[in-house]
RNA sequence: GCCCCGUUCGUCUAGCGGCCUAGGACGCCACCCUCUCAAGGUGGUAGCACGGGUUCAAAUCCCGUACGGGGUACCA
């Protein structure tokens, strides 16, 4: 399909942190680019200088480079290139295809209002020969007959009725022009051969196109929209309406990795339907023809299954340098952190973890001194109202006295636990449990007791006990 | 309102006229395994929006309707 390599662009304004739909669009320009060897180009388009703030650039390429979604040229800032924009902006009025326009927002409304004219901006500067200065915008000359076709390789052949087009804004009262233009020039510029983004944007295509023409660039790049990301209200993902700055997934664990995975699963498949693979696979099998129509509910439970899947995958080793740096990153710095009882439990864990977050429960008895007194009283009322406090009572004592000189191993300790289990005819575990992690549920217990020193064990179960009188 | 786009299980998708009594995955439910919880295994649940065509044959093609979404700025 392509004969000469592409080059592609993920053009994001800077409005604050990235969010997942941006990364999307990201990944699949980047997926297409290397599917194809072209280049990956990153542009950020700061057009309007009131939105973009310095801060926001950093929010943009540290989650790239988190995703591992390298560029190949850029970041390119189009404030930088204004005064191309301003060129272009010239000609359009040399060769009478832009004009200069000042109305104001109100006028144009009241205008309407009396005229009943609905069709955006009514063109009342078109032939008044307004003369540039401060506050006066220019506008498109929008031919008044005629159409712009797109053939999108997403969605196949759509039409926009030029006579549906109002005349545009294309710079404004301060002078700066609009991203219309600055897509257009920088598209241009950049030879960019393909623009894949959501589809949001497909009704500005049309007017980048007839700038496009207008400016003489010759045959415009290819376009190919992809269908929206959804939060649960089927409403396009925003940052306003829902919570999906990359960062954060970033913080409650998520891998880079199954992040990507599943970001590349969201509107597109692969043919063999095998969901969870290397991204290289993913590279060697994208096709922006296979890609849907229609938008895609973005389902956090799925991303923490594959998360899940891509944590178990790990090496054992790989999994607790990744935890251990985690901890560092994050809010909970384990005080008693301790490698080696890590690399021990690693594939318990393991098992255990779909993101990263979900160590923290699992592990604190292990790494803290002191275990959350209320949890473990809580529990333990709620345990000894099952099973009547009194066996439980019974059951700590005993497992108290017997843990006293066993040998301290993962066997012998759970040896002790079952048989005082079995002489009560009790559920030993659980209360034990409960006594030593102030958790109901958690790893197998006996491995990582045995990690810990006897005395601490059998305090905490003392201290459990006491409780329960 | 107007313009544009879309519609296969709750969700993501396979399907590009016969292989579909519609397949997979997530979720959910049940059972097995089991020191709790997981993981794993087995089974189950649930869908072609609707109405007309075209055709020997339609989830697949065409036209309507409904519903959903996007856009309609001196934001991008």
């Amino acid at each position: 399909m392509a004969l000469e390599s592409p080059r592609v662009r993920f053009a994001p304004a800077p409005s604050g942190y990235l969010h997942v739909g941006s990364a999307r669009s990201a990944l699949f320009n980047w997926l297409f680019a290397k599917r194809f060897s072209g280049t990956f180009i990153l542009r950020i388009e700061d057009t309007n200088a009131d939105l973009a703030k310095p801060e926001f650039y950093q929010a943009i390429t540290t989650p790239l480079e988190w995703l591992g979604l390298r560029w190949d040229e850029g970041p390119f800032y189009q404030s930088e290139r204004t005064e191309k924009y301003i060129e272009a902006v010239a000609n359009l009025i040399d060769s009478k295809l832009a004009y200069c326009c000042e109305c104001t927002r109100e006028e144009i409304d009241t205008r309407n209002k009396e005229t009943g004219f609905q069709g955006g901006y009514d063109g009342y500067c078109r032939n008044r020969e307004v003369s540039d200065g401060p506050g006066i915008t220019i506008r498109f000359m929008t031919p008044k007959t005629g159409i712009v076709e797109i053939d999108d390789l997403v969605r196949g052949k759509v039409e926009f009725q030029n006579s549906e087009l109002e005349d545009f804004v294309i710079r404004r009262g301060n002078g700066t022009p609009v991203f219309l233009v600055a897509n257009a020039v920088d598209d241009a510029d950049m030879r960019i051969t393909h623009v894949i983004r959501g589809e949001d944007l497909l009704n500005t295509t049309p007017k980048v196109i007839l700038l496009w023409e207008a400016l003489d660039f010759g045959k415009p790049p290819k376009y190919a929209h992809l269908p929206l990301l959804v939060g649960d209200d089927r409403k396009k993902l925003s940052k306003r309406r829902h919570s999906v700055a990359l960062s954060d997934f970033r913080n409650q664990g998520i891998l880079p990795e199954a992040m990507t995975n599943y970001l590349a699963l969201l509107g597109w498949g692969p043919p063999d339907e095998k969901e969870i693979r290397p991204i290289q696979e993913m590279i060697d099998l994208f096709d922006l023809e296979n890609v849907n129509k229609s938008p895609a509910f973005f389902d956090e439970k799925k991303l923490r299954h594959i998360n899940g899947e891509y944590i178990r995958a790990l090496p054992p080793e790989d999994f607790v340098t990744l935890a251990i740096s985690y901890f560092e990153e994050t809010d909970w710095q384990p005080t008693n952190l301790n490698r080696q009882a890590l690399a021990i439990l690693a594939p318990d864990l393991q098992e255990r973890t779909e993101i990263l977050a979900d160590l923290k429960p699992l592990v604190y008895w292990i790494f803290e001194e002191n275990i959350p007194e209320e949890t473990n009283e809580k529990e333990l009322k709620k345990i000894g109202k099952a099973m009547q406090s009194e066996k439980v009572a019974e059951v700590l004592d005993l497992v108290i006295t017997q843990l006293k000189d066993c040998s301290w191993d993962e066997n012998s300790i759970g040896e002790v636990i079952s048989g005082v289990g079995e002489t009560l005819s009790a559920k030993s575990q659980v209360p034990v449990r409960i006594a030593v992690t102030g958790r109901r549920i958690g790893l197998p217990l006996y491995k990582p007791m045995a990690i810990l020193e006897r005395s601490l064990i059998i305090q905490r179960l003392i201290d459990a006990r006491s409780k329960l009188a």
